[in-house]
RNA sequence: GCCGGAGUGGUGGAAUUGGUAGACACGCCGGAUUCAAAAUCCGGUGGGCGUAACAGCCCGUGCGGGUUCAAGUCCCGCCUCCGGUACCA
């Protein structure tokens, strides 16, 4: 086997590897450091692995080959993310159980993921989909169901932090007397109301034409993506789960966390903290004078009685300037507030309002819409009586879906208040540098022949009582301290942060672990109960097709009675909830039951979760930044206030892969390609129509036997003419571009290809060696020869690759190294060790390349130097390191090798080159000893040649000398 | 619009955090080997001026300013591209 025949080394390893369990994480022990390292799991589709994949599987897989070389533990799993729409959408189509597509599916990555190398501990294999798995997701749902946030509680957890705000047993909930002495059934719907896993009324996307309720991803533009039918909103009993409880600690425990700071910034900007004041304005129908003293003696009430419209407002030092309100077409004072006249405009507006989608809503915001209620409500710091409007541009769901609006300072009200000709009263004044920004002057208008210009910054209060002439910063803390005496308003904080959506109405999802209860007539009484804990898993019913219902109805309602229905020890006729959990459930933990997936007795071992959580290093793509990421710590942060996990955070350093991008595409304008369709089918090429945002594409491909193929224009077939490209020996300007992989753009590399042309070894190399991990990045087959060349080179460095059998090149021997492969190999060592310690994979595959250039000159290869590198070499591309590692006259695997020491003394050269500038150009190189000082090295500057003829007539007015570095001279 | 990230040869990308810009590759050009090709090996390769050849010089990290002995790197002002987000009061 002279030639590096990567096929058979790389099948031959991975089966030694598996036989021998090589990568079984170790047991627990005090005496070695665990470290576990995770990737996203995959959601395995119908379409297999893609090239984007295995970028952040390799550089994990890399980390943790080098780290157990280093004598760590190593826990390094894999799992399936299983759950999902496509295999339903399958079952639908072709009555093919979702089990099963997902079963085979999964096949399909498992093989292509051993395919790899990966060093993955293959006995903590789990999928979401598994009965042993979901059940503890519904045994944590359970835990979320049965808790309740108390925002006072102080106290401190395992991590010796203490905190305020802690997630407690429903049990703990302190009931009032009143609802107490109601009874039973008044306490249990008192609890229900404050657990974290609740049921609200929310809208779902329901889309009659397909008879079926659709995810938000499955609708594009309003439209079902399938058919493009309209989809309607139906308000439907759904879970909801209270992360908004968590909201302070999800945003602040973020601080300590190694992850990217964009991150950070990302997650915070979601959770959107903003801090001001609630407001109540009068719309009682007694005297104003008398409801205030009445609010200055009692206080302010913490539920807003009817007599009152509370507001939320980051700007409590405008509210001189709070000209009218607005109320969100859903707020429950609509009807109350609506007068006999204006009746019909604020229904028939309320109800247009309720079709919009959310997308509709904010397609319209340059055109601000809103109708007049009839009604007033009282100013409380001027007494004023404002209008009170109905208006879609203020959100039922965030801060208390109401608003005064202040229409010189707030751009929104000032538009609203420009189109309805409402009155407009400035009270903050702006600073003397103040010009107006983009937005301010895009919304300046005519407003009674004057131009005016809305001012959202802060200044100084004008036209404000006796507040007048404060910074707006002073006067929000005056402002706010008052109404909180007056018992009119109070500080407050809010988040745009909702609570979470936690059902679906599919069948490929975990069923709740719930009942609800019926009464004679078998109508739900809006009470529930839990299964227990010994009950689960809850499976899913049989089903002989997956036919949407054609109602709103969620898919499992659809099961047989004996499913659905049961009756409870008391009596009592239960019926099962018909939601399902949606995907992001399954992944919330996974983490966790990686640790120990096979207890049978809970969902993690206390001292197996206190040894490996939390996950030292997570590894995956972007778009999981928000959702996945805060969902995982949400939950985590819950099962810790419950005692189940002894971290606050599950993940300590995250790190986002970049996108892998497809290969130059050379395409043309779709009238272009009108014009010259018969010199292209001429020159044999393939088009293939591209829909993009701007219009439709023509890309120009290679013929191919198989369709799925990529084959983009090489480039010698296209020609350069200064900034433009040309279709070679043509007039026919084609612009190139590198575009996400997709099927509908074709433009999809399989790994699959690439490991049968070039091997998993160079796959994972160039994978690694394209640029920095964390950067987009376009594919290129060319670079994949390139590695795979490199790997060739190293295999002849070692091999003599002309001999009939394995045998070593006839340079490979028993020799003592010289200096200078030592200083080469040791220099290799510390930079490599250092790159894998930064991530910087690429370049530490250059340093091995710049090894194997220089070692393979040498006729003289010590196996003393060539060990240590294929060491190096090995977490990279393990299969042919290993084979070198045997063929130099190993017999054990390397994996456990330790990894190579360099010795400081042995990277020092002899001599170096220094740069000489002269007034900071670089004129001179000069060759010194190293470690020369400073006045050394300017006088072996001023003996050089072309240095003195720099300097001649010139007058040295500084020289900067640099040891090791460089020397400046300047002249004038 | 706002937030984040990035602009370096024909291409992907390096640059010890202010100290020789273009490491390592891809591509291209030339050569060796070969009956020929593939594979492999050797040499060259930022642009320009210049030389018989060396030498030497000028320009050059998106654009315009600035700080510094010295700027791809720091500061100010722009431009372009990519990602996220969308009336959050």
């Amino acid at each position: 086997m002279p030639r590096y025949d990567f096929k058979s080394i790389e099948s031959r390893w991975q089966k030694y590897w598996e036989d021998n369990e090589t990568f079984k994480a170790g047991d627990p022990s005090s005496a070695t450091e665990k470290l576990y390292v995770l990737d996203m799991f995959p959601y395995p589709s119908g379409s297999g692995l893609h090239v984007g994949h295995p970028e952040g599987y390799t550089a994990t897989d890399i980390v943790c080959r080098h780290a157990r070389m280093n004598g760590r533990n190593v826990l390094h799993p894999m799992g399936w993310d299983s759950f999902g729409l496509p295999a339903e959408e399958h079952a639908v189509k072709t009555g093919t159980h979702p089990r099963e597509t997902t079963e085979k599916n999964i096949g399909t990555f498992r093989r292509q993921l051993k395919m790899l190398g990966f060093s993955y501990d293959w006995s903590r294999e789990l999928a979401t989909t598994d009965e042993d798995y979901y059940r503890w997701t519904q045994w944590i749902f359970l835990q979320l169901f049965d808790t309740w946030y108390d925002a006072e509680h102080t106290w401190t957890g395992p991590d010796g932090e203490q905190r305020v705000g802690r997630g407690r047993p429903i049990a703990e909930l302190p009931i009032p007397d009143d609802v107490a002495a109601a009874g039973d059934e008044a306490v249990r719907r008192y609890q229900d109301k404050r657990r974290l896993a609740y049921i609200s009324e929310a809208p779902v996307n329901w889309c009659p034409g397909l008879g079926t309720v659709l995810a938000n991803e499955e609708i594009v533009d309003g439209k079902s993506e399938v058919d493009g039918h309209p989809v309607e909103r139906v308000a439907l009993k759904q879970w909801m789960l209270r992360i908004t409880a968590y909201a302070d600690r999800l945003g602040s425990e973020l601080d300590a966390l190694n992850w990217p700071e964009s991150i950070k910034l990302l997650q915070r900007n979601w959770i959107g903290r903003s801090t001001g004041a609630e407001v109540d304005f009068y719309i009682g129908t007694e005297s104003f004078a008398d409801w205030t003293s009445a609010r200055g003696q009692q206080g302010w009430p913490e539920e807003a009685s009817d007599d009152v419209l509370r507001v939320y407002t980051t700007r409590p030092d405008t509210l001189y300037g709070a000209t009218y309100m607005v109320i969100a077409p859903e707020h429950p004072f609509v009807e109350r507030l609506t007068t006999a006249e204006q009746s019909d405009a604020v229904q028939s507006y309320c109800r247009a309002a309720s079709l919009k989608s959310d997308l509709d809503r904010t397609e319209l915001a340059k055109e601000k819409t809103g109708v007049f209620t009839g009604s007033y409500a009282i100013n409380p710091v001027n007494g004023q009586q404002v209008p009170i409007w109905v208006a879609d541009y203020v959100l039922i769901s965030y801060g208390t879906g109401a608003i005064m609006a202040v229409p010189a300072h707030d751009l929104r009200d000032f538009e609203f208040a420009v189109t309805f000709d409402l009155p407009i009263v400035q009270v903050v004044k702006p600073p003397e540098s103040w010009e107006p920004s983009k937005d301010e002057k895009a919304a300046a208008a005519e407003v009674n022949g004057e131009q005016m210009t809305p001012f959202s910054g802060r200044g100084t209060s004008v036209n404000s009582g006796d507040l007048t002439g404060l910074p707006t910063d002073e006067l929000k803390q005056k402002i706010t301290a008052q109404l909180d005496d007056s018992g009119l308003g109070r500080s407050a904080v809010n988040y745009k942060l909702r609570d979470w959506l936690f059902s679906r109405q599919r069948y490929w999802g975990e069923p709740f672990p719930i009942w609800h209860e019926l009464d004679a007539d078998g109508n739900p009484t809006g009470l529930m109960r839990a299964d227990e804990p010994a009950e689960l898993p809850v499976l899913h019913p049989h089903m002989d097709d997956f036919q949407p219902t054609g109602t709103p109805e969620p898919m499992l309602s659809k099961a047989d009675d004996s499913w659905l229905y049961k009756t409870a020890e008391d009596g009592t006729r239960l019926k099962r909830e018909t939601n399902s959990m949606p995907q992001w459930a399954g992944s919330c933990w996974y983490f966790l039951r990686f640790c120990d997936n096979k207890n049978g007795e809970a969902f993690i071992d206390p001292a197996l979760e206190k040894y490996w959580m939390p996950v030292d290093l997570y590894i995956g793509g972007a778009e999981h930044a928000v959702l996945h990421l805060l969902y995982s710590r949400f939950w985590h942060k819950v099962l810790f206030d419950r005692g189940h996990v002894s971290c606050p955070e599950p993940f300590h350093q995250l790190v986002n892969q970049g996108m892998i991008l497809g290969d130059t595409d050379y395409s043309l304008t779709a009238d272009d390609y009108e014009a010259n369709a018969e010199l292209i089918a001429e020159r044999g090429l393939d088009p293939l129509r591209i829909r993009t945002d701007d219009g439709e594409r023509v890309a120009l491909r290679n013929p191919s036997d198989d369709s799925t193929k990529y084959c983009p224009l090489k480039d010698d077939q296209i020609e350069k003419r200064g900034r433009s490209v040309f279709l070679k020996g043509t007039e026919l300007q084609l612009s190139g571009r590198t575009d996400k992989m997709s099927k509908s753009r074709r433009n999809v590399v399989n790994p699959d290809d690439v490991v049968k042309d070039y091997g998993a070894d160079s796959l994972r190399l160039y994978e690694m060696f394209m640029g920095p991990l964390e950067q987009v990045k376009p594919w290129s087959m060319k670079g994949v020869e390139g590695v795979h060349r490199f790997l060739g080179r190293v295999w002849r460095m070692v091999i003599d690759d002309r001999a009939e059998e394995l045998a070593l090149h006839e340079s490979v021997s028993d020799a003592d190294p010289t200096a200078d492969q030592l200083r080469v190999l040791h220099k290799t060592i510390k930079a490599v060790g250092d790159d894998i310690g930064k991530l910087s994979l690429n370049t530490a595959i250059s340093r091995m390349m710049e090894f194997t250039n220089f070692m393979s000159h040498e006729d003289v290869r010590p196996k003393a130097v060539l060990q240590p590198f294929l060491l190096l070499l090995s977490p990279f591309a393990p299969h042919i390191a290993e084979e070198l590692w045997a063929a130099i006259g190993n017999t054990d695997t390397l994996a456990y090798e330790p990894w190579p020491q360099y010795d400081e003394s042995l990277l020092v050269e002899d001599t170096i080159e220094l740069p000489v500038q002269i007034n900071g150009k670089m004129r001179a190189k000069i060759q010194v000893a190293s470690g020369l000082d400073r006045e050394a090295t300017q006088a072996a500057a001023e003996a050089d040649p072309a240095v003195q003829k720099h300097l001649a007539g010139g007058n040295v007015v500084k020289v900067i000398s640099v040891p090791g570095r460089m020397v400046n001279f300047v002249v004038k």
